[in-house]
DNA sequence: TATTGTTATACTCTATAACTATA
DNA sequence: TATAGTTATAGAGTATAACAATA
Protein backbone atom coordinates (compact mmCIF):
# COMPACT_ATOMS: atom_id res chain seq x y z
CA UNK A 1 0.00 0.00 0.00
CA UNK A 2 2.38 2.43 -0.84
CA UNK A 3 1.31 5.45 -2.29
CA UNK A 4 4.33 7.46 -3.20
CA UNK A 5 6.83 5.00 -4.91
CA UNK A 6 8.83 7.18 -6.61
CA UNK A 7 11.70 9.70 -5.32
CA UNK A 8 10.10 12.19 -3.42
CA UNK A 9 11.15 15.71 -4.30
CA UNK A 10 12.50 18.53 -2.52
CA UNK A 11 10.29 21.10 -1.43
CA UNK A 12 11.07 24.30 -2.98
CA UNK A 13 11.86 25.89 0.01
CA UNK A 14 14.49 22.92 0.14
CA UNK A 15 15.76 23.48 -3.60
CA UNK A 16 15.78 27.76 -3.15
CA UNK A 17 18.09 26.73 0.37
CA UNK A 18 20.43 24.82 -1.92
CA UNK A 19 20.48 27.05 -4.88
CA UNK A 20 21.41 30.30 -2.74
CA UNK A 21 24.10 28.15 -1.21
CA UNK A 22 25.28 27.13 -4.51
CA UNK A 23 25.47 30.80 -5.40
CA UNK A 24 26.96 32.04 -1.90
CA UNK A 25 29.95 29.77 -2.68
CA UNK A 26 30.74 30.49 -6.44
CA UNK A 27 30.24 34.54 -5.03
CA UNK A 28 32.83 33.76 -2.01
CA UNK A 29 35.49 32.76 -4.66
CA UNK A 30 34.71 35.25 -6.58
CA UNK A 31 35.50 37.67 -3.88
CA UNK A 32 38.54 36.14 -1.99
CA UNK A 33 40.43 38.31 -4.42
CA UNK A 34 38.56 41.66 -3.07
CA UNK A 35 39.17 40.47 0.09
CA UNK A 36 35.90 41.23 1.16
CA UNK A 37 33.46 38.86 2.93
CA UNK A 38 29.83 37.55 1.12
CA UNK A 39 27.92 39.38 3.71
CA UNK A 40 30.04 42.59 3.19
CA UNK A 41 29.30 42.70 -0.81
CA UNK A 42 26.07 42.66 -0.01
CA UNK A 43 25.62 45.52 1.29
CA UNK A 44 28.09 47.64 -0.93
CA UNK A 45 25.25 45.67 -3.85
CA UNK A 46 22.56 47.10 -2.19
CA UNK A 47 23.75 50.82 -1.80
CA UNK A 48 24.47 50.44 -5.21
CA UNK A 49 20.49 49.62 -6.23
CA UNK A 50 19.38 53.27 -5.11
CA UNK A 51 21.52 56.29 -5.38
CA UNK A 52 21.04 57.38 -1.56
CA UNK A 53 18.91 55.51 1.15
CA UNK A 54 19.03 55.68 4.87
CA UNK A 55 20.50 52.68 7.18
CA UNK A 56 16.88 52.11 7.53
CA UNK A 57 15.75 51.50 4.07
CA UNK A 58 18.73 49.26 3.94
CA UNK A 59 18.00 47.27 7.27
CA UNK A 60 14.65 46.35 5.42
CA UNK A 61 16.08 45.91 2.19
CA UNK A 62 18.08 43.43 2.81
CA UNK A 63 16.03 41.62 5.62
CA UNK A 64 18.77 42.17 8.67
CA UNK A 65 18.38 42.85 11.82
CA UNK A 66 19.44 46.77 12.46
CA UNK A 67 22.42 46.23 14.87
CA UNK A 68 24.02 44.03 12.75
CA UNK A 69 23.86 46.24 10.25
CA UNK A 70 25.18 49.16 12.42
CA UNK A 71 28.29 46.96 12.78
CA UNK A 72 28.91 45.78 9.03
CA UNK A 73 28.23 50.09 8.08
CA UNK A 74 31.15 50.75 11.04
CA UNK A 75 33.69 47.79 9.39
CA UNK A 76 32.79 49.26 5.50
CA UNK A 77 32.93 53.01 7.01
CA UNK A 78 36.46 52.12 9.09
CA UNK A 79 37.66 50.86 5.50
CA UNK A 80 36.57 54.07 3.96
CA UNK A 81 33.94 52.39 1.28
CA UNK A 82 31.12 54.27 3.17
CA UNK A 83 30.24 57.57 4.42
CA UNK A 84 27.35 58.56 6.82
CA UNK A 85 25.53 61.23 6.42
CA UNK A 86 23.08 63.92 7.74
CA UNK A 87 19.82 62.86 6.35
CA UNK A 88 18.75 66.60 4.16
CA UNK A 89 15.24 66.36 6.39
CA UNK A 90 15.09 64.04 8.65
CA UNK A 91 18.15 64.85 11.90
CA UNK A 92 17.53 61.13 12.98
CA UNK A 93 17.99 59.31 9.77
CA UNK A 94 21.82 59.09 8.75
CA UNK A 95 21.89 58.74 5.02
CA UNK A 96 24.31 55.97 3.56
CA UNK A 97 26.46 56.77 0.53
CA UNK A 98 29.47 55.53 -0.99
CA UNK A 99 33.01 57.35 -0.92
CA UNK A 100 34.72 57.05 -4.33
CA UNK A 101 36.98 54.22 -3.06
CA UNK A 102 33.73 52.67 -2.84
CA UNK A 103 32.52 52.91 -5.57
CA UNK A 104 35.22 51.95 -7.43
CA UNK A 105 35.34 48.44 -5.11
CA UNK A 106 31.51 48.22 -5.75
CA UNK A 107 32.25 47.88 -9.41
CA UNK A 108 34.56 45.16 -9.27
CA UNK A 109 32.05 43.99 -6.99
CA UNK A 110 29.31 44.19 -9.66
CA UNK A 111 31.71 42.55 -11.78
CA UNK A 112 32.56 39.28 -9.82
CA UNK A 113 28.44 39.06 -9.07
CA UNK A 114 28.32 39.30 -13.10
CA UNK A 115 31.07 36.38 -12.94
CA UNK A 116 29.38 34.48 -10.62
CA UNK A 117 25.94 34.66 -12.47
CA UNK A 118 27.72 33.67 -15.38
CA UNK A 119 29.30 30.48 -14.11
CA UNK A 120 26.09 29.35 -11.67
CA UNK A 121 24.24 29.52 -14.98
CA UNK A 122 26.60 27.97 -17.14
CA UNK A 123 23.71 25.12 -17.43
CA UNK A 124 21.03 26.82 -18.55
CA UNK A 125 20.37 28.02 -22.37
CA UNK A 126 20.27 32.18 -22.36
CA UNK A 127 16.73 31.79 -22.25
CA UNK A 128 16.47 29.64 -19.29
CA UNK A 129 18.61 32.04 -18.20
CA UNK A 130 16.24 35.00 -18.40
CA UNK A 131 13.27 33.31 -17.59
CA UNK A 132 14.55 31.54 -14.15
CA UNK A 133 15.74 35.15 -13.04
CA UNK A 134 12.50 36.43 -14.05
CA UNK A 135 10.48 34.34 -12.39
CA UNK A 136 12.81 34.66 -9.11
CA UNK A 137 12.52 38.12 -8.67
CA UNK A 138 8.62 37.93 -9.36
CA UNK A 139 8.65 35.30 -6.58
CA UNK A 140 10.67 37.57 -4.58
CA UNK A 141 8.00 39.99 -5.02
CA UNK A 142 5.45 38.02 -4.27
CA UNK B 1 27.47 60.34 -20.48
CA UNK B 2 25.27 58.26 -18.62
CA UNK B 3 25.74 54.55 -20.06
CA UNK B 4 22.97 52.37 -18.14
CA UNK B 5 20.17 55.16 -17.36
CA UNK B 6 17.74 51.74 -16.51
CA UNK B 7 17.40 50.91 -12.52
CA UNK B 8 20.23 48.08 -12.31
CA UNK B 9 18.10 45.13 -11.76
CA UNK B 10 19.55 42.92 -8.41
CA UNK B 11 21.82 40.00 -9.37
CA UNK B 12 20.41 36.67 -9.61
CA UNK B 13 22.87 35.70 -6.50
CA UNK B 14 21.21 38.53 -4.79
CA UNK B 15 17.73 37.70 -5.65
CA UNK B 16 18.03 34.02 -5.05
CA UNK B 17 19.28 35.44 -0.96
CA UNK B 18 15.74 36.87 -0.69
CA UNK B 19 13.71 34.35 -2.66
CA UNK B 20 15.64 31.98 0.20
CA UNK B 21 15.16 34.31 2.75
CA UNK B 22 11.07 34.87 2.28
CA UNK B 23 10.72 31.20 1.60
CA UNK B 24 12.56 30.40 4.80
CA UNK B 25 9.98 33.27 6.75
CA UNK B 26 7.00 31.92 5.71
CA UNK B 27 8.09 28.20 6.72
CA UNK B 28 9.06 29.68 9.61
CA UNK B 29 5.65 30.39 10.50
CA UNK B 30 4.13 27.00 9.34
CA UNK B 31 6.24 25.25 11.33
CA UNK B 32 5.46 27.22 14.34
CA UNK B 33 2.66 25.17 15.89
CA UNK B 34 4.58 22.31 15.62
CA UNK B 35 7.45 23.90 18.18
CA UNK B 36 10.38 23.21 15.65
CA UNK B 37 13.27 25.66 14.82
CA UNK B 38 13.60 26.01 10.78
CA UNK B 39 16.84 23.94 10.88
CA UNK B 40 15.93 20.99 12.85
CA UNK B 41 12.98 20.42 10.94
CA UNK B 42 15.62 21.19 7.78
CA UNK B 43 17.24 18.28 8.78
CA UNK B 44 13.77 16.14 9.16
CA UNK B 45 12.80 16.81 5.80
CA UNK B 46 16.58 15.71 4.38
CA UNK B 47 16.43 12.68 6.59
CA UNK B 48 13.14 11.53 5.01
CA UNK B 49 14.27 11.78 1.30
CA UNK B 50 16.40 9.03 1.53
CA UNK B 51 15.18 5.31 3.23
CA UNK B 52 18.99 5.85 5.46
CA UNK B 53 21.98 7.49 5.36
CA UNK B 54 25.05 8.65 7.54
CA UNK B 55 25.66 11.63 9.23
CA UNK B 56 28.25 12.11 6.35
CA UNK B 57 25.62 11.67 3.72
CA UNK B 58 23.54 14.10 5.75
CA UNK B 59 26.02 16.50 6.43
CA UNK B 60 27.04 16.29 2.34
CA UNK B 61 23.69 16.59 1.27
CA UNK B 62 22.65 19.52 3.29
CA UNK B 63 26.07 21.89 2.79
CA UNK B 64 26.36 22.38 6.81
CA UNK B 65 29.43 21.96 9.03
CA UNK B 66 29.63 18.25 10.71
CA UNK B 67 30.05 19.65 14.19
CA UNK B 68 26.87 21.20 13.97
CA UNK B 69 25.18 18.48 12.72
CA UNK B 70 26.25 16.65 15.57
CA UNK B 71 24.55 18.93 17.84
CA UNK B 72 21.65 19.27 15.74
CA UNK B 73 21.15 15.60 16.01
CA UNK B 74 21.49 15.92 19.64
CA UNK B 75 19.20 17.69 20.08
CA UNK B 76 16.57 15.81 17.51
CA UNK B 77 17.89 12.25 19.61
CA UNK B 78 16.85 13.95 23.13
CA UNK B 79 13.75 15.01 21.65
CA UNK B 80 12.78 11.31 20.65
CA UNK B 81 12.34 11.67 17.17
CA UNK B 82 15.74 10.18 15.26
CA UNK B 83 18.52 7.39 16.22
CA UNK B 84 21.72 6.77 16.10
CA UNK B 85 22.05 2.94 14.65
CA UNK B 86 25.23 1.02 14.44
CA UNK B 87 26.49 0.71 10.81
CA UNK B 88 26.02 -2.67 8.88
CA UNK B 89 29.16 -2.53 7.21
CA UNK B 90 31.49 0.20 9.09
CA UNK B 91 31.68 0.72 12.22
CA UNK B 92 33.18 4.24 12.29
CA UNK B 93 29.88 5.43 10.76
CA UNK B 94 26.24 5.86 12.68
CA UNK B 95 22.90 5.62 10.56
CA UNK B 96 20.97 8.36 11.14
CA UNK B 97 17.09 6.98 11.14
CA UNK B 98 13.64 8.13 12.33
CA UNK B 99 11.84 6.74 14.92
CA UNK B 100 7.97 6.41 14.93
CA UNK B 101 7.35 9.93 16.61
CA UNK B 102 9.91 11.49 14.28
CA UNK B 103 7.74 9.88 11.03
CA UNK B 104 4.74 11.09 12.82
CA UNK B 105 6.51 14.51 12.98
CA UNK B 106 8.22 14.50 9.34
CA UNK B 107 4.74 14.03 8.07
CA UNK B 108 3.58 17.23 9.60
CA UNK B 109 6.57 18.66 8.48
CA UNK B 110 6.23 17.79 5.23
CA UNK B 111 2.82 19.32 5.15
CA UNK B 112 3.90 22.25 6.39
CA UNK B 113 6.22 22.38 3.69
CA UNK B 114 4.02 21.93 1.45
CA UNK B 115 1.80 24.58 2.55
CA UNK B 116 4.89 27.10 2.40
CA UNK B 117 5.27 26.38 -0.88
CA UNK B 118 1.68 26.80 -1.56
CA UNK B 119 1.84 30.00 -0.24
CA UNK B 120 4.87 31.03 -1.57
CA UNK B 121 4.29 30.98 -5.23
CA UNK B 122 0.45 32.05 -5.20
CA UNK B 123 1.85 34.68 -7.40
CA UNK B 124 2.96 32.24 -10.27
CA UNK B 125 0.03 30.47 -12.66
CA UNK B 126 0.58 26.46 -12.09
CA UNK B 127 3.04 26.53 -15.36
CA UNK B 128 5.01 29.01 -13.73
CA UNK B 129 5.50 27.09 -10.54
CA UNK B 130 6.38 24.06 -12.05
CA UNK B 131 8.66 25.45 -14.26
CA UNK B 132 10.59 27.50 -11.67
CA UNK B 133 10.61 24.35 -9.28
CA UNK B 134 12.21 22.76 -12.17
CA UNK B 135 14.66 25.27 -13.52
CA UNK B 136 15.54 25.69 -9.33
CA UNK B 137 16.50 21.94 -9.31
CA UNK B 138 18.26 22.20 -12.59
CA UNK B 139 20.64 25.65 -11.23
CA UNK B 140 21.40 23.32 -8.07
CA UNK B 141 22.36 20.32 -10.19
CA UNK B 142 24.74 23.23 -11.84
C1' DT C 1 3.77 58.36 21.25
C1' DA C 2 6.51 56.40 17.44
C1' DT C 3 10.87 56.10 14.89
C1' DT C 4 16.14 56.21 13.82
C1' DG C 5 20.15 54.70 15.10
C1' DT C 6 23.18 52.98 18.84
C1' DT C 7 24.63 50.00 22.57
C1' DA C 8 24.48 45.87 25.51
C1' DT C 9 23.61 41.22 26.23
C1' DA C 10 22.93 36.55 25.67
C1' DC C 11 22.42 33.06 22.46
C1' DT C 12 23.28 30.58 18.36
C1' DC C 13 25.97 29.38 14.33
C1' DT C 14 30.33 28.80 11.97
C1' DA C 15 34.95 27.44 11.22
C1' DT C 16 38.92 25.27 12.84
C1' DA C 17 41.44 22.02 14.83
C1' DA C 18 42.40 18.17 17.70
C1' DC C 19 40.99 13.65 19.18
C1' DT C 20 38.98 8.46 18.96
C1' DA C 21 37.86 4.59 16.75
C1' DT C 22 37.75 2.51 13.00
C1' DA C 23 38.93 1.61 7.78
C1' DT D 1 47.22 7.10 5.89
C1' DA D 2 42.45 8.44 5.50
C1' DT D 3 37.67 8.71 7.18
C1' DA D 4 33.33 9.06 10.60
C1' DG D 5 32.03 11.10 14.35
C1' DT D 6 32.91 13.80 18.57
C1' DT D 7 34.60 17.58 21.36
C1' DA D 8 36.56 22.17 22.30
C1' DT D 9 37.12 26.76 21.27
C1' DA D 10 37.13 31.26 19.30
C1' DG D 11 34.85 34.29 16.24
C1' DA D 12 30.90 35.83 13.75
C1' DG D 13 26.13 36.39 13.40
C1' DT D 14 21.27 36.85 15.51
C1' DA D 15 17.63 38.38 18.55
C1' DT D 16 16.18 41.09 22.24
C1' DA D 17 15.68 44.87 24.74
C1' DA D 18 16.92 49.31 26.45
C1' DC D 19 18.39 53.93 25.39
C1' DA D 20 19.06 58.93 23.31
C1' DA D 21 17.76 62.00 19.92
C1' DT D 22 14.28 63.39 17.03
C1' DA D 23 9.76 63.18 14.66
Amino acid sequence: MNENPAPRRASLGLVLRHAHLRAAQLFTEELRPLGLENHHAGVLLHIGLLEMQTQRQLVDSMGVDKSAMVRTLDALEARGLVRREAHPTDRRAHAVVLTPAGQELLAQVEAAAERTDARATSCFTPEERELFHDLAAKFVRG
